[in-house]
DNA sequence: TATTAAATCTGTAATGATTACAAATATGAA
DNA sequence: TTCATATTTGTAATCATTACAGATTTAATA
């Protein structure tokens, strides 16, 4: 494992953030578990760890960590916000039948654009993803 | 209006989709209006117009015209869904001040990609999407 | 160390979009 | 007309997210 307490740590005050247990576990959470976790999947797992974890902190450090660049929500499935970390732009796949979402080796076109505006617009955040039927599905498919 | 009734019956027929009443004033409704109705938008200007209109029957025909590939979800908000008739593949803006979504005049870059796959997921759906301040809201933070 | 204000965390209740479901209605064929 | 099927409708349930207020922790200061 790459990431401890204390990368984690540095990294959160880096960004002017101030680390507090419940949010150095929720980041080191997110650097563990690369695959576009659910607010649920990260309760789930914390709640264990630490009992008195609530739900709503949660919801508040992932708001806290996304408004400071730290990680990037991801609002594929149009039913919940999926959590990354924010490490070099890319893209994202979801399968439309096994709900996975998976990392695509695409470099952004946009990403090193000259100029942050477009039609006026100021650019703060570039997203793309493609939706489709992933790799094991179609394998699945196959072999019915 | 370039659009009207008989052409949405057969642009519905075309695909395969019984022109029920309902179904030809949401598909019209969508032609008219190009700034991404949420399904409350659409709701309550069709309610006006056939007062017996159900919100689950525009959430139904919505699926439906979307599994058919007539309409696409954006899922940019993450708070709800938002609609758009399908032409030519185009990109998004979403402002996070005013929540307002435009189209991008961006060439989607993977449009005229010859394979339809990528890293051996089958690819339906391309999505791009920037999100930051829009030209309007800029302009009102300059005077402020 | 004690005091105190501010920040953070917690739990519950409320909200709002979406879906489930069953009854009512419309459609189309025999 | 009759009957089966598709569609529509309305209500209730579900689920993610937010609001909010009280409890706890933190950090500074005396």
């Amino acid at each position: 494992m790459i990431t401890n307490m204390k990368h984690v740590k540095s990294e959160l005050e880096q960004k002017g953030i101030k680390p507090t247990y419940q949010r150095l576990c929720i980041l080191e959470y997110l650097h563990e578990h690369l695959v576009h976790p659910t607010v649920e999947m990260i309760y789930d797992e914390l709640i264990e760890r630490i009992p008195t974890m609530s739900k709503t902190t949660v919801y508040n450090t992932l708001k806290l960590l996304s408004e400071k660049g730290v990680i990037n929500e991801i609002t594929i499935t149009g039913t919940e916000v999926r959590y990354d970390i924010n490490c070099q732009s890319h893209h994202h796949f979801l399968c439309k039948k096994c709900g996975k979402i998976y990392d695509v080796d695409v470099t952004c076109p946009f990403a090193n654009m000259d100029h942050k505006e477009i039609s006026g617009h100021e650019i703060q955040e570039i997203h793309g993803y493609f939706k489709g039927i992933c790799k094991e599905c179609l394998i699945k498919q196959n072999n019915e």
